[in-house]
DNA sequence: GCTCCGCTTTGATGCAGATCAAGGCAAAAC
DNA sequence: GTTTTGCCTTGATCTGCATCAAAGCGGAGC
């Protein structure tokens, strides 16, 4: 299963110096944290926590990627995907709450764990942390909203496109992008079954975006765009903008 | 529209002090707040400001109700409500991005307005408030996770049925319970057109819960929540819960 | 080679909920 | 009084997507 690693402290404290949103807090704290922090690698499939547990240990992601699931009975449905450098669910740990949703690992992931409480107390003591989890906090919630637009918004073939469209600006000047996952993690990502994704694909063509098996290649850049046009406020990236000159 | 109130700061101090999650901040950094703040009243129907908009101000909901609505061309979808005492999407004003969505005032609204700039250098310079402001983030992050789960989970039917028996707890004893809202703006809150709603409810006396007009009355209240069975992970309430003993 | 297993595709069908289009009903305006 | 206006209901229809079921298809193992 999952597999803990000793580590020294120093490598640990590594590890969260080389975070960008934590850069404007005191080394003395990450310290600290990377003190009471175990580095935790969990395999794919691993879960992290169930839905309505109460958060023992706040686990940074530090690599891999983790989903996040609402359950009901045996019916899972994604809600997001967790991905460097993130906190897991912090509203949970901060406010001593269950998690509302099960935490499973879709690719390994390398997670520091750090104590709830001490956390917390980390938090409660130091201001520029403080500042930095609030930055997390924020990005975490803007991503949040982004995808509800998405979903309530878009049709599932409007969501497919901006995906592939995503896809081709990440892998600039490519002309042959090999898909980044499987089929059904992405058709489970864009909120729709396999079978409607897969359906959905080879008509795909007709706006200029072919995919061929798990190669996608891009006909026709511009007519895409044009039926997918790209939205900032949806498909924008949400990185973590600590509010850097806090001390004034 | 919109009534600007001159006020005195005492005033405005006297609202900021009666906000139960501030109450840890120290009356000097409220006092500094209300110093800059102006009171905001404003009527149904206005829009206080529009997605894609930079925020200029931190709007801090002292009464009355918000809507936050998704936009596309001119279709506007309700992403989420937000009441007293709330601030308006601090995550917005905290990372200085662009709103992603649009407010509109559903009932009358006192907003207490903070230059966008001090609120920042406020949190900045004062550890309780950020740590009241991180508590308020966390409880907005965790509605909005409610709600995903919410309507990803259950059938329309089976939203209608929580909402209603939420209403009935509500008024615990009440044979005969007024609906608090517009039939239209339930149904848009519950994330459906009106003639869903509207054909849903005559469904819901099957089991337990029956509605006249604007009277809903509880038949078999035991056959209801049997129906819709309470799920505190998604019908529970999220108080914004401070990390209160912050010094220590 | 063959078989097995996971993943994907395809087809047929079903259904929840949206949309479109009329009415109904009541309070407010004239 | 009548008319207007908002809001709600009701019916008919549409459609996007899910569901169910049955193959393909390719790689891993035997």
């Amino acid at each position: 299963m999952a597999t803990e690693i000793a580590m020294s402290a120093t490598s640990t404290l590594g590890t969260l110096q080389r975070v960008p949103w934590l850069a404007a807090v005191p080394v003395a704290t990450l310290n600290r944290l990377a003190d009471q922090a175990v580095l935790h690698v969990s395999p794919a499939g691993v879960q992290l926590f169930e839905q309505a547990e109460t958060p023992g240990v706040a686990q940074f992601l530090v690599g891999g990627v983790v989903e996040l699931l609402a359950v009901r009975g045996d019916e899972e449905k994604l809600v997001e995907l967790v991905r460097p450098f993130d906190l897991m669910l912090p509203a949970a740990v901060l406010s001593r709450q269950p998690y509302l949703v099960r935490a499973r690992v879709q690719s390994e992931a390398r997670l520091l764990l750090i104590p709830a409480e001490a956390f917390r107390r980390a938090v409660a003591a130091d201001h520029a942390l403080c500042l930095a989890v609030l930055a997390c906090q924020a990005a975490q919630f803007r991503r949040q909203l982004k995808l509800a637009k998405a979903v309530r918004l878009r049709s599932a073939e409007e969501r497919i496109g901006a995906y592939l469209l995503a896809l081709c600006e990440a892998n600039e000047g490519q002309s042959e992008i090999r898909l980044p996952l499987e089929k059904c993690l992405i058709a489970s990502q864009l909120g729709m079954t396999r079978e409607t994704f897969s359906r959905a694909l080879p008509a795909m063509a007709r706006h200029g975006l072919r995919v061929m098996g798990d190669i996608l290649l891009a006909e026709d850049l511009p007519m895409a765009r044009g039926a997918f046009p790209f939205d900032p406020l949806i498909d924008g990236p949400e990185p973590v903008r600590p509010l850097a000159d806090f001390r004034n």
